[in-house]
DNA sequence: AGCTGATCATAT
DNA sequence: ATATGATCAGCT
């Protein structure tokens, strides 16, 4: 493994994004002395951890983004052979206690502040190490965008502060879902349950629907800049 | 085919 | 234990 330095300012590190554009999963992991995993049922994190060493991303602290020091979320957005993304988003963890926060102050409107996207081949019909790396853009929320996140949240997390976690599917939220995350389905969480009172539930997380990733890629292929 | 609920590895 | 990085796999 060799380090890589983080990067100054986020011109560098989009700059140092654009020139993996291109490279397949196998080059990039064969400059960083990275072994190449047959498939990810094993190896789930592999490409976001990947590019996180690629970039220079201070793994270090947990809570805070991938790149403290300029602000940046990292994602990789797992994409079709059209460029389309697959599979939703994983933001972060759904508070389920202790929720005195409003959508300014909420760790999903933090998470999703800046984020540098970069797109991935994930066809299963192309070998892990063939698979291409797309062309990186660092996103915010538009004015729109936000809005609708915002919708969804406040819906969202009124219902958990109601104690109606039990009745959200990943049905809910036009972009945004919640959904079970955990290592399997017998890890438990405290929750607010129905009366007020403290019940144990399955930890979930916040995810993007992939029609949403796939308009943020479209918007940046319309509007350039 | 797409989506929902479940799951896997690693670091701290 | 709980956060990070996500994809898997069965069902509709």
């Amino acid at each position: 493994m060799k380090p890589v330095s983080p990067p100054r300012d986020q011109a560098e590190l989009l700059q140092r994004a654009r020139r993996l554009a291109g490279l397949s999963l196998g080059d990039l992991a064969r400059e960083l002395g990275e072994p190449v995993p047959a498939d990810f049922r094993r190896h789930k994190g592999w490409v976001g951890q990947l590019i996180e060493r690629a970039l220079g991303a201070t793994a270090a602290s947990l809570a805070a983004p991938d790149f403290e020091a300029i602000g940046v979320e990292l994602k990789t957005l797992p994409v079709d052979r059209r460029g389309l993304p697959r599979e939703s988003t994983y933001v972060c963890t759904v508070p389920l206690e202790a929720i005195a926060e409003d959508w300014e102050n909420s760790w999903l409107r933090r998470k999703l502040a800046c984020v540098l996207w970069v797109p991935v081949q994930a066809e299963k019909t192309i070998a892990v190490a063939e698979r291409r790396i797309g062309s990186a853009l660092l996103w915010s929320p538009s004015a729109g965008e936000e809005a609708l996140l915002r919708r969804d949240w406040e819906e969202l997390t009124e219902r958990i502060l109601l104690g109606e976690l039990e009745q959200i599917s990943a049905r809910h939220g036009e972009v945004l879902q919640i959904r079970p995350k955990a290592a399997d389905s017998r890890a438990l969480r405290h929750a607010v349950g129905p009366d007020g009172e403290r019940v144990l539930t399955n930890p979930r997380g916040y995810y993007l629907r992939a029609a949403f990733t796939a308009a943020i890629l479209r918007r940046h292929f319309v509007l350039p800049g």
